[in-house]
DNA sequence: CGTCTATTTGAATGTACTCAAAAGCGGTGG
DNA sequence: CCACCGCTTTTGAGTACATTCAAATAGACG
């Protein structure tokens, strides 16, 4: 199956679209095929795009003053990421995005969203009901990491995302926990000597 | 001005609606005035509506295992909350919401939503843009909570919502921030010793 | 195979928490 | 109007969870 076709799978489970309105969205986006480390945006470059993931996993993450790393999330398959304030607003980035694997992703630009939702207002629908969907998610994350201990936040990764786990390196998972890659590594022996 | 006017010249700034729409939206609607400390959603129920406030203060709160209580957000004039997910799924709710000063609010029925959207697409679009702006906010706070230390956040959070300081007790600024009482009044002594 | 990066391990340190008690503050009733 | 009660805030001592730094080991990739 072409990328086209799996977005507009992905999309069917939301709104219905007739094969003019799948024409004119297809027609917005652009197709890429990234290796594991391209970088998609770099803090302080302006967002031109929201990326959906086909296959692989991208990183979302900002950088600190200190120079430090803070993964705010993963995106796999399915998944939408972006620098929403950058793009909405046209200023510079604050967030960074990279595929942490080998990934096949979609870019819909900001500068045609206006367009698209003039054409297709199903889209307005579409992106509310995404966006709803994220601020659940990012509710859940806030909660997670103010109610549990980083033992406990790890515990959940794993269970939640038994996959990634496997797919990216472990200072990643310590970096998106907000815990050092060394307590991390202290957790998990702790954990399998059990 | 009534509440129901508050809220119209709110959402005028997003879309232009007919006295014919304004007039079936405030329709679902329920206005009302609460004591501080009145809960409008307890944990464990299922939410029923959004809550809008006109004037006011309310708290969105998680109660973790051991009973503690972390605010994950205060919502003031013109801001909305809500559990998204018990309301959208109905089923028992993992935030509680209420008043921490007497509020003037409006209540709007998840049961109504898909109503609205068939009678008034551009709801779809309203609620796109709340949500939209909803995650930038989100991400402000996990980018915050993950670089910051203690004192940092509380000086963000001071300079970001000067009212809210002499609003809300300072145990719940605490919560919000998450650390103890007792570490943010360790905080203020040494700020307030330069 | 060698280099570079990721992970592990240990010791010392620090930031923030717990527990306990005192002080402050606001409302209520005598 | 003042005394008392409950709740919030402050203060201090001891503690714990997690970090920092440094070095050793393991793994990945050309």
């Amino acid at each position: 199956m072409t990328s086209d076709e799996r977005i507009l799978q992905y999309l069917s489970r939301y709104i219905k679209l007739d094969k003019k309105e799948q024409h004119f969205f297809t027609g917005l986006l652009d197709c890429q095929e990234v290796k594991k480390g391209t970088p998609l945006l770099k803090p302080g470059e302006i967002c031109r795009q929201q990326y959906f993931v086909v296959e692989g996993c991208l990183r979302t993450y900002t950088v600190d003053e200190q120079g430090q790393e803070h993964i705010i999330q993963f995106s796999q398959s399915d998944w939408w990421t972006s620098d929403l304030y950058s793009g909405l607003t046209q200023t510079p980035a604050e967030h960074g995005i990279d595929a942490v694997v080998p990934s096949n992703i979609i870019m819909l630009p900001f500068e045609k969203m206006e367009w698209l939702y003039a054409e297709v207002p199903k889209f307005e629908r579409f992106f509310r009901i995404l966006y709803q969907n994220a601020i659940v998610s990012h509710f859940r994350r806030t909660r997670e990491s103010m109610e549990l201990t980083a033992e406990e936040r790890y515990i959940r990764f794993t269970e939640r995302y038994p996959d990634l786990q496997q797919l990216v390196p472990q200072k990643h998972i310590a970096s998106y926990l907000n815990m050092t890659p060394e307590f991390l590594s202290k957790i998990r022996h702790k954990l399998a000597h059990r």
